[in-house]
RNA sequence: GCGCCCGUAGCUCAGCAGGAUAGAGCAGCGGACUUCUAAUCCGCAGGUCGGAGGUUCGAAUCCUCCCGGGCGCGCCA
């Protein structure tokens, strides 16, 4: 927010200034920025060094001529040239707690509303895992990344639909069915062994036992012809697991606005529309019995089937429609959050969409990078063939969701995360989730105090904020607007993180620097009362993005 | 072989629309509780930013090559 002041001061000066010959005009573009050598001021303007050249004067000369004019500025105490060629800036005391009681307060107190430079409509979508089985952690780190950037975009002023793409049709789901179908015949006291290619979990054997209990007559089940049985099988396995995971979601505090099914794509002709448009923009051929998609001859590297020799279409045919479908109900940006291994499909969902006409940028796709579980120091070792790997649900029942999402979104989604679940489950200072919670149940333990002492927030001012301690606070506070913006811009959930644990840190080493409640004179204690509550505020209103309780006591 | 991601402190990782002396947490060492919650704070120590070139006044950040790790290259989804 001081930035962002600066900045509007700034540019009217610096273009007065090319105006007059002084700057180039267009004005290059230039930053604003904390140098991290105190000495070096506040803020720090690189303004001379970008338009140096293009003057054709030294740096420093340019820099001294808009030292002067800056130093004029309002909340600017001084400005000096240095190295060579920055202007540093330095604040007047009081500048900070100025902006914070006329600017950040108000802000505040008006529901904190973020403008999008341009508000647009979003389509996201994440998780997605084929209903064959319960969520794994890696899932669990999709949903937690998805989920608070849904939230973010949101948060950040954007008109944001929430998917969840359930691939019901196709192979899998057969090979599901009858891995269904094999489970509940053993317990029906068959002796058949479960082919090497079925799903192996336990997971099914569960399902099998419940689907028994519910056939009134097990002998009739098993009278009728297999296509009848494996039919019935696959769909209760699918009904299951899918349940499954909603529940399991649901527990994760991750939400969706829209559950959209695969096999009602094919139903509803969608699918055959979107071959058809390939067809009509002339970038299919058939070959080999099977119509294929040139998607060479639009950035993919090689052509892809739309349609088996079968006469099937395949998954990629039904994703085409998908995306067009996304469009058709008026998104203007679809954002997909897939696992790491599927990054090699993006060029041809791209080509795809350029052959029919549609901007790139309409699709962004970030790829979400696994998770390795460490249990006890050891890494855990996965395996979904075998069925032996760790649930969502395992995760979330050993440290609790508000952990597990705050772990989830430490790392950047394109980094691997090693997520250790002693660090995660222990109760004490080595785990940042509490460290920031923990700042939070401090304000509200503050406030209970004043309440008590009846202190009232009614007569301060700005220069009751004008400490060194008041400023560092401040400072780190008043970034909130311009780091929610950013991290929403980058579509980087983990920057609400990052930012979170440096508000705590900041609020934690205010409080052992400085008395609050029982500061004096009175005026003095109602000012860091109000700092105080609005980095409770702005803590909770961070967790609550990434979908973490922000507890009053501790 | 080709493509994508990653390589930064002992460990796990930020920083990468170029900026001055590269940061945090954990682990290690030393301090701070008769005082609003010590689940906290303060200090010390710790680095050829994988390597080599290049662009630039300036490179962890941009470009090229190389090395290491992960993933992908199905008429599977």
């Amino acid at each position: 927010m001081i930035a962002t002041i600066l900045n509007r001061q700034l540019d009217q000066l610096f273009q007065d200034a090319a105006s007059e010959g002084l700057l180039p005009s267009p004005l290059p573009s230039y930053k604003l920025t904390r140098p991290d050598n105190p000495e070096h001021g506040d803020w720090a303007i690189n303004v001379a060094l970008v338009a140096a050249k293009s003057v054709g004067r030294p740096p420093r000369d340019l820099a001294s001529d808009l030292a002067e004019r800056i130093s004029n500025l309002d909340g600017i105490a001084r400005v000096d040239v240095a190295g060579p060629g920055f202007l540093n800036l330095f604040l007047e005391p009081t500048f900070a707690g100025r902006v914070f009681c006329d600017h950040f307060l108000p802000w505040l107190d008006n529901g904190a509303a973020i403008q999008p430079e341009r508000r647009q409509r979003i389509h996201i979508e994440y998780v997605s895992a084929n209903p064959t089985g319960p969520l794994h952690v890696g899932h669990g780190r999709g949903a937690a990344v998805g989920d608070s950037l849904a939230r973010l975009l949101r948060r950040a002023g954007h008109d944001v639909t929430r998917e969840y793409y359930v691939n019901d049709a196709g192979r899998q789901m057969q090979m599901l069915g009858n891995s269904l179908w094999i489970r509940l015949r053993q317990q029906h006291g068959e002796d058949v062994e479960l082919p090497e290619d079925a799903y192996q979990g336990a997971y099914l054997i569960d399902i099998a036992a419940q689907m028994l209990g519910t056939l009134e007559d097990p002998a009739a089940f098993f009278a009728q012809p297999e296509a009848a049985q494996l039919e019935q099988c696959r769909e209760y396995a699918e009904q299951a697991i899918l349940s499954g995971i909603r529940e399991d979601l649901a527990l994760f505090r991750v939400e969706y606005d829209q559950w959209f099914s695969e096999r009602q794509l094919h139903h509803s002709g969608a699918v055959d529309a979107a071959i058809e448009r390939l067809r009509d923009a002339g970038a299919t051929r058939e070959e080999d019995g099977a119509l294929w998609f040139d998607a060479d001859r639009y950035g993919d590297e090689k052509p892809r089937v739309l349609v088996r020799d079968n006469g099937e279409p395949t998954y990629f045919a039904a994703d085409v429609a998908y995306h067009l479908n996304k469009l058709e109900r008026g998104f203007d940006q679809m954002i997909d959050l897939w696992g790491a291994d599927h990054h090699g499909y993006e060029p041809r969902v791209r080509a795809a969409l350029r052959a029919c006409g549609i901007g790139d940028e309409q699709l962004e796709v970030h790829f979400i990078q696994f998770v390795t579980l460490v249990r006890s120091g050891e890494k855990v070792q996965m395996s979904t063939r075998s069925g032996k790997f760790d649930t969502l649900a395992d995760v979330i029942a050993e440290t609790g969701t508000d952990a597990a999402r705050f772990f989830y979104l430490l790392r950047r989604p394109e980094s691997h995360l090693e997520f250790d679940l002693d660090l995660a489950r222990r109760q004490a200072n080595e785990n940042p989730v509490f460290y920031v919670q923990y700042a939070h149940a401090r304000v509200c333990s503050l406030d209970r105090k004043a309440q008590e002492a009846g202190l009232t927030l009614s007569t301060f001012a700005a220069e009751h904020l004008s400490e060194p301690a008041d400023r560092d606070l401040l400072q780190v506070l008043l970034e909130w607007p311009d780091r929610l913006r950013r991290a929403a811009d980058q579509r980087a959930p983990h920057q609400i993180v990052f930012y979170l644990q440096d508000i705590a840190a900041a609020f934690h080493g205010y409080y052992n620097k400085q008395r609050i409640v029982d500061a004096t004179p009175t005026e003095v204690a109602a000012a860091r009362l109000a700092l105080a509550r609005a980095v409770r505020s702005v803590i909770a209103d961070g967790l609550d993005l990434i979908g973490v309780h922000a507890p009053e006591t501790m």
